[in-house]
DNA sequence: GATGATGGGTATATAAACTATACGAATTTT
DNA sequence: AAAATTCGTATAGTTTATATACCCATCATC
């Protein structure tokens, strides 16, 4: 079968699953085919998976079967959820709107200045072929007011929940460190590596956190966020890379969770919080 | 121009901006066409978007050209990140995998019980036809020890950053409330809706928070974080629907930034606090 | 400096996919 | 009862793609 039925048969089955229904026009709205071949479309996918599809005349609609068996797709929460999500920022470029009638829906908006396409291109293009590069870079630092050319060996990319950041080798203070990469304004001349990935220690290890119920939940409660968090025997373990641990802190309001929170706003305490300490000192450092 | 074709072609240019070069075999591996396609694919594009396309015979691939210009799509630079963090979480489903000589990368794990994928379909077929539905859910109050039934008219989803709720009227407590959407074990028979989208004021209305760099910093630090948000006059207003402004005090960790954190770790506060904690006083009632 | 492996281009005949157009049937709306 | 909508399907013709074949350039290896 050729990939442009194969993706027309995948939509047909999404649509079902997720929105309930579908329609000739709904084919042909999405991929610009003719009437007449959406028809087939429809028919060679009841072919294909017998008994899913159902003429709901009065609906004038196909809708699915309460027995639906998808066999195109694996119905994923997680890859719907992503979907709907897009659909919030606007500006998808590639992504097709597989969602016709989306539920009324809102993210928090997270405020921040977009990344400029040619400079994360150029980052990428430096990663993948090992070399160095300079960026016109607003450091956070109080002696560097304005932005500066910087020259860094970049060599990966990590999110800390919030954003992105560039992991690479800076050639002036000659160690690893985050460059947050919305703060990367232009790029120029390429050069050779300063240092190999393979050096970046705080970013190739990686630390367990022993994640348990907050104790200061009754005991009920800790029960509940055990199966939250899928655990076993009250623990479960998270591999973060040492570079960043500090995030994962911030991000999961571990360090506040006995000072500040309510208990049920912060579900989970660090377990082993004397080796995390000394795990998050040494990526400090 | 069919919809397979120029869907290769969108791909060509894709692979182009961001991986810098491209080969027949690349065609021919995501798209199953064949190997003739593919070389005519490419004749095609670079009849389409003449000069892009440069032969590196000695590399033995296309590479984007010094002055490439998409026509195809508009390179974004969010687009390319949200592939990429899809990638991290792997079981993609629908999505493609567009991107092929990827960069090292990692984003924060976030643990969290996984959706069912049977629930979130019959939620969001209860939002879309508006009815109600009965949901097992696991409370977190102390009252509730187990999960138990509850029955919930839906209307819409939120996501508080790391995870998603059901925006839904609760028929036991007769008001509005976030149910969290992992917490949703099954669901069963459907049934009238308790009340109208329309009623959820929480949710419909928003509050216009107004953030300033921390005055805590230094002034070219401030001036930095103003450049950073896109702030004109030192201000940036951000629209936040009343139901989820108590998530975003939380996530953007306003409520810590003058108690706990360095001040470079908290780069905005809330500048029209008075009225943001009527607010907030309003949306916890 | 011949040899083979690899990657690209192209020609031909054939097959599959798709379009345009047309017409008929069932159901709902007016 | 008439009009509109949505489906199905048939026909003839076009476009797209395949399979197969053969040629060319580059590069690594002997």
């Amino acid at each position: 079968m050729r990939w442009g039925v194969e993706k027309r048969l995948e939509f047909i089955e999404f649509r079902l699953f997720w929105e309930g229904g579908i329609n000739r026009a709904d084919i042909v709205d999405q991929f610009g085919v003719s009437v007449p071949q959406a028809s087939k479309d429809l028919t060679l996918y009841e072919e294909k998976a017998p008994g899913n599809l159902i003429y709901d005349k009065s609906a004038k609609r196909y809708k699915a079967a309460d027995d639906f068996k998808p066999v195109f797709m694996q119905p994923n929460a997680s890859t719907y959820l992503a979907h709907l999500r897009e659909t919030n920022g606007g500006a998808s470029g590639v992504t097709e709107a597989w969602l016709a009638s989306a539920p009324e829906h809102d993210a928090l908006p997270i405020p921040h200045r977009r990344v400029e396409a040619d400079v994360l291109r150029d980052v990428l293009k430096a990663i993948r072929e090992g070399h160095s590069i300079e960026v016109f870079y607003q450091s956070m630092s109080a002696k560097k007011p304005s932005p500066e050319w910087r020259r860094i060996s970049p060599h990966a990319l990590g999110n800390d929940g919030l954003r992105w950041h560039i992991r690479a080798f800076c050639h002036i203070d000659h160690k690893f460190k985050d460059f947050i990469l919305s703060r990367c304004m232009k790029t120029r001349k390429q050069g050779l590596s300063g240092a190999s990935a393979n050096d970046d220690k705080l970013w190739h290890d990686r630390f367990v956190v022993a994640l348990a119920p907050n104790p200061a939940l009754s005991e009920s409660q800790r029960s509940i966020i055990a199966q939250d968090y899928e655990m076993t025997n009250g623990r479960t373990e998270v591999m973060v890379r040492k570079a960043l641990l500090y995030y994962f802190l911030k991000r999961l309001r571990l360090d506040v969770a006995d000072k500040l929170d309510n208990p049920h706003e912060v579900p989970v305490v660090v377990a082993n919080r004397a080796a995390f300490d000394a795990a998050l000192a040494e990526a400090m450092a």
